[in-house]
DNA sequence: GTTAGATACTTTAGACTTAAAGTATCTCGC
DNA sequence: GCGAGATACTTTAAGTCTAAAGTATCTAAC
């Protein structure tokens, strides 16, 4: 038996990573988050869904892919959108195929909006992540890869209950 | 001159570092936020608010430490202290050598109900990691602990302005 | 001692967020 | 065709969060 094992159990290395991932995000986020409001009086979640419809171009996404892409309930998602829209940001028509689904695609002016915002936005990004070199942020992509496997995995082993 | 370097200033890692960290933080964060609430019917603010008191210790903190260690407001704080106090977890008393400061404190039921919750939570955390080794998470800590200083550094240089 | 400014906290208005219940529509077996 | 159940979304109630303005208290220069 290794007599250093023992210690193995106690020094919480997962909480530690954890604690310091919340602290991370939290940084970035605050910053961004000011920045938003500071540049373009624009706050995050609106970005955010701004942010996945330029993603997905010109077919638009429904309201049940921006809720799985921005990780937020469905509910969350249509307060936002109502808001987009009423700033002409963003226009919403209803399926044909399927009249419970409607489409949501950027406006014009949301295109332009969002198109301008980017620069400055991925300039936020990576100057909060200055201090980490090519190699550093290799490292951490793949790590966080490995995060996000295992942390879904373990959403679906405590919903299922074996 | 290096051809494969021009590749490097688009390949956008700090972006993509920064996506999957929020990937990872959104899921187990909506893990635990789960669990606290089917298992204990308590809000992670709360528990977090009750975690930050416990590592306190008897002396218990300030408002204004609590909103620094949890990084919220301090109205946020405000809120969320009351609706502890309500149902007896903690406990609130005006500083005399400063009657502006408040030191709030766990009661004994607070510190029971808490300790009695801490193992489940760290077992969720630990669920979430599962799929990283030791290695992984000592390079993950790490890794973490270079990007905090970086962004802290980077909300200052944001702030200032030089 | 007064007072100008700093500090600790609270209040307010507005935005975000969720869980849960509700509505409308679709699908599929019969 | 016709339900039963599934699916897409909305509504609601309650909680969280922030920025900004406001209150109370302290500090320090004079």
């Amino acid at each position: 038996m290794d007599r250093e094992r023992g210690h193995e159990d106690s020094d919480h290395l997962q909480l530690r990573a954890w604690l310091r991932l919340l602290t991370c995000t939290n940084l970035i986020e605050t910053r961004v988050r000011g920045g938003l409001r500071e540049t373009w009086n624009i706050t995050l979640p609106r970005f955010d869904l701004l942010s996945q419809l330029h993603r997905a171009g010109d077919d638009g996404l429904t309201m049940g892919d921006l809720s799985r892409a921005m990780m937020v309930s469905a509910g969350n998602v249509t307060g936002l959108v109502e808001a987009l829209v009423g700033e002409g940001l963003v226009r919403r028509t209803t399926s044909a195929a399927d009249r419970r689904q409607s489409r949501v695609r950027l406006t014009q002016a949301g295109k332009r909006g969002f198109e301008a915002m980017l620069p400055e936005h991925e300039r936020w990004i990576d100057e909060a992540f200055a201090g980490l070199d090519r190699g550093d942020l290799k490292r951490l992509l793949e790590l966080l890869a490995k995060l996000k496997q295992s942390a879904k995995a373990a959403e679906r082993g405590g919903k299922e209950a074996a």
